[in-house]
DNA sequence: ATTAAATAAATCACTCTTATTTATTATTGA
DNA sequence: TCAATAATAAATAAGAGTGATTTATTTAAT
């Protein structure tokens, strides 16, 4: 990775020119639609498909059949008591395509293949001091033998991609968590997307480990979600990704989400929301008051940590979170704000709960404020997001990566 | 206009389904791609337009020739001097369509005719004290009238549109300027768009002014812009828009870039940046100062202001754009800030001194800043962008209208 | 002779229109 | 009550139409 925010790297000729559209980009686009449909409306009819697109029921037959072929959809059971003939509902096939993600963190490495509906295969974890390339590297190809040998020979061809999620800015870390700066420096200088690229077979792409956790919710993600929304995902530090008219959206560094550096007025002064609504902070605040802070790390289900202490948190984080709320709504008219991260379930329904309640105490003139839910992804969030990057690419349609002028 | 906000009107096709692509969609695209290349980067021959696009030679012949044909494209002089056949390079035809731009205003009603480019053909320009929806139908109707008449048979065919810029809840209004409510709220169900349409033989469209004004830039400006950027408009309200990849963004409500209510800690207390950075304040300081601020609103160019309260208002209106730029990047990482009013130069090229000034002094951790710049459109931004809306909808790529889902 | 722009003709890919088949429910009449 | 018939809707096949690509040719310059 080179001195360059992370972010997924479009190639060189998306970005410097403008693409025309021909008949198989067509065909392409159209496929990835009814993809994306089925995936976030669930099963329909080839019928359904037709009118929902405007494509003729012919064209849809062709390509419904073409997907069905290529073990990308599969026939559900038909419907009667309709007039007419029954409907058949066409849903995707968990088998059609599989994924890796790697996600790169404070703590630990962690690895996971899921199939078509996102759902993990099978799961590889490795706990470290702090995160090295050359650890990594080897980890990540271990790991995709590892559990490429566990699929079957049929679903091995079917191996879409790998997708890596990072943290921003890993170099930044080695004073924030007490590791040798020069441990961490050699980041700054290593292009880890390329390194796994040439090593592998398939496509390897890379994003900010809290937007590929966005990138989660909005592909995998059980709720009905709006076109535009703000994510939040609490890790070691937090961090966020934002969805404009249902697509990811990354911005030209790769950056655009990072909402960690988002100023804060809390008490008379401004701080980055980084340092006021982070585990880190948690952490420290543990530490301070002479309690360990280990349980933090390895499961968020198995947290043992003061109540009093936690509460503070929770309250503080929540605030911070409802002032940059506040701020990306004035900006952009989000419908809703997702809180998701490495913390228990109760934890996160607290968060969201007080974010609610923070939220109503602002000046809201002239702004509709958000509907402030829990994220459905969970802790693995940025894993899953990483796995969900491969998807994206070659089976939704991407509404940021129609038109890229230089 | 209804209780919605204001906002380009989707049909209700475009927003509840999901269009699948064909033939005359892919055509359409690459005609729109083309206007749209040649638009942001001058004069092209089909070569260059070819190896732009990865379209095929003879495909954007044929497409360059029809669009020729049509009357919107025209020859430019052989370029010789290099080996091969000279390249002719294609310019957009000034006259190959012409729009109304309508701006809605606080002191006065103003139309102007365009052309392809963006000049104005003819204006009109009308004092009023408030804004009624009765005068301003019979302004736009009868103007529409004279200036088409100004026009020749040929070019009144070629007429494609008229767009109009309104304020953001117009009604909200008339405590802040001393017009009798009632004045105002017939603005709230008043549906202006539908009005003009039903009287006119081409489409009407309508946005928040200063979207419209941001519009105008993104468009007609003569600057090199950024893929993402964000724009401010000081008018009697600051307003503003928002670029992401190329498009204007206007979100599900159209009111996406209403930064008017963002946050600013200003002085240890939190104002919404609409009461610290628009024209309202100099004027009201002026007025308490004992001073008449009637010459803001003529002309820019005629001001006649007190330097110190000018200066005082500029510092303060820069503080508040400087915080709104720096809470803007943190959530998505704009390349660039442009800033423009109803503002003389001077004042403009001062605002963003120290604009710039202001965002230094701010932490800046984990933030690349934009550049601060002029915004190129000048005082007439809205009724520009008003008239920029019906070419955009007509001739333009547009990002954002690739994907709706419900 | 070489290079590059521009275009013509033939080909190919994909969607659309029209017509047909299939499977079901609704209606009718003895 | 129940078969026969009508109506409805899904799905698909065949052929037409559109637009981009490929290949080859022309033109005009160095």
């Amino acid at each position: 990775m080179n001195e360059k925010n992370p972010g997924v790297q479009a190639d060189q000729e998306t970005v410097t020119s403008i693409r025309g559209s021909n008949q198989s980009g067509m065909r392409a686009h159209n496929e990835r639609l009814v993809l994306s449909i089925l995936r976030r409306l669930g099963p329909m009819a080839k019928a359904d498909i037709a009118r929902m697109t405007g494509l003729s029921a012919q064209t849809v037959s062709v390509i419904m059949r073409a997907l069905e072929t290529d073990g990308l959809l599969a026939k559900g059971e038909p419907v009667r008591g309709r007039v007419g003939q029954p409907s058949v509902p066409m849903h995707l096939d968990p088998a059609g395509a599989f994924f890796f993600g790697l996600k790169i963190g404070r703590r630990s490495l962690d690895m996971v293949l899921t199939n078509f509906l996102g759902e993990v295969q099978s799961r590889l974890h490795r706990i470290h001091a702090y995160p090295t390339p050359e650890a990594t590297l080897e980890f990540a190809l271990s790991g995709v033998d590892e559990l490429t040998a566990q699929l079957s020979p049929r679903d091995r061809d079917r191996i879409s991609g790998l997708g890596i999620a990072i943290p921003f800015q890993l170099w930044d870390w080695a004073k924030s968590i007490g590791v040798p700066e020069d441990a961490m420096a050699s980041w700054r200088h290593v292009d880890i997307q390329a390194d796994l690229a040439a090593r592998l077979t398939f496509p390897v792409y890379l994003q900010n480990d809290a937007s590929a956790a966005c990138g989660a919710e909005l592909v995998f993600g059980t709720s009905q979600k709006p076109q535009d929304f703000i994510y939040f995902y609490i890790g070691y530090f937090i961090g966020g990704g934002i969805v404009l008219n249902g697509s990811l959206f990354s911005g030209k560094s790769g950056n655009a989400g990072a909402i960690g550096s988002m100023p804060i007025a809390s008490g008379g002064e401004v701080h980055q929301l980084i340092d006021i609504a982070s585990l880190s902070v948690l952490e420290r605040r543990l530490r301070t008051a002479g309690h360990s802070a280990d349980s933090l790390w390895p499961s968020p289900e198995t947290w043992q940590v003061d109540d009093g202490i936690l509460d503070d948190w929770i309250d503080l984080t929540a605030a911070g979170i409802a002032s940059a709320v506040l701020s990306a709504t004035t900006l952009i008219d989000f419908e809703a704000a997702l809180i998701d991260g490495w913390i228990p379930e109760t934890v996160r329904r607290a968060i969201v709960a007080r974010t609610r309640h923070h939220l109503g105490q602002h000046n809201l003139a002239g702004i509709s404020p958000p509907q402030i839910s829990e994220g459905t992804a969970g802790p693995d969030a940025r894993a899953l997001g990483a796995a969900s990057l491969p998807l994206s690419m070659r089976f939704l349609v991407d509404q940021n990566a129609i038109m890229k002028l230089a």
